[in-house]
DNA sequence: TGCAAAATAGCACGACCGTTCGTTTTTGGT
DNA sequence: ACCAAAAACGAACGGTCGTGCTATTTTGCA
């Protein structure tokens, strides 16, 4: 057709890119059930209909698909809770936003797991680039949200007295504890828990 | 020698209790770094020096010796955290022991690993005798720390607005936020953030 | 000291794992 | 329609896993 783009698009690897991308789709939803160690590339394959080598072929290593995984949850962690509170006013109203959306996706994941809370029991004493992934993911969660926390401050949203690590410290704490309840004792009510908590928090 | 026991303590399974006890400490100092899912047979018998075969008799099988752990872990929990407590005064004295043992364990844990925290996130979705033997540990814990928290409520320690299961909600948030920080982000300072927040949760 | 029972060893099995390699199919631009 | 490159396949390898068997050793009381 048309001469679009004459020079660039040189190779077209196309295809390739469609089936990785659906490869790790599949790839999350099982790491979400079974952890990133459960996670493994034949029952991958048999999940996709085609064969454990041509799933390998687009990682190189198990190592290197755990890894894509981890990348991969936190690009949709961030498009789901971390963007869309950008827009709203920074202090109090994007800091509870956060918080609310974070609530929500825990809650959502009771049956799906989520990969940073797993990921960090599963990788807390097994060094190696998907640690080193985790961590990288996770502190860069906390320090947006630390950002938040100070900003909230800053506006003079919370008192100056405040301190913000301790807050994301605690604040944390009600999500993991929400996870713990909802997806291990399945108690009811805990989503509702972690939302009493964090009030309890801003108002000290 | 003399006739003791003349009727029972028939059979004389001496040996067989030691090892036993023995391969569970070891499987406990396993599973504490690899979890109960990572728990292998094979590497338990490297480590006592003995035959799969030889350590695998002594359980019947791999899930119950992932049993066996759990139930090994939950008698040291409680013989360590729980039982020394109850000699304080009830209400805030005995909670506030509770809350600091339980600290130090997941602090000193920091090159160990809690084991209701990691099989917590293994079993979450995992059916099977293992979850529920876990399930009804942790269960029993808290249920211990729910009651000494309503202890402290009915000796006026505490306001009678203290909601004591969003409490010990919230409690636990702390300590798994300090396993979290401590074993996974090796934050230095957790067990002091920690400390600060139940202050905080006490003092409403 | 002898002897039954308990404890341990040794071996093999089927299953699944990640990975390699050579072949075959599919893709997409010319 | 052709053809090189990309993608997927299929079989095999070495390894570890849990688990059954049958021997062999060890234990502890008579």
């Amino acid at each position: 057709m048309d001469t679009l783009a004459p020079a660039e698009q040189r190779q077209a690897p196309n295809k390739g890119r469609q089936t990785r991308a659906a490869i790790l789709d599949a790839a999350l939803g099982l790491a979400s059930h079974m952890g990133l160690e459960g996670l493994s590339i034949g029952a991958l394959a048999e999940l996709m209909g085609m064969s454990k080598s041509g799933v390998f072929a687009h990682f190189g290593s198990r190592e290197e698909l755990q890894i894509s995984v981890v990348r991969e949850y936190h690009a949709r962690f961030e498009a789901e809770v971390f963007q869309p509170c950008m827009q709203e006013p920074r202090g109090l109203p994007r800091l509870r936003a956060l918080f609310e959306r974070w609530v929500r996706r825990v809650s959502v994941e009771i049956d799906s797991g989520c990969i940073y809370i797993s990921g960090a029991v599963e990788f807390d004493d097994r060094p190696g680039p998907v640690r080193d992934a985790l961590v990288e993911m996770v502190r860069a969660w906390h320090q947006a949200l630390g950002r938040a926390i100070a900003m909230a401050v800053e506006e003079g949203h919370l008192p100056p007295s405040a301190d913000p690590q301790q807050m994301l410290f605690e604040i944390h704490g009600l999500i993991l504890a929400l996870h713990h309840d909802a997806r291990f004792l399945r108690t009811p009510g805990a989503a509702a828990r972690a939302r009493a908590g964090f009030e309890r928090i801003l108002t000290r």
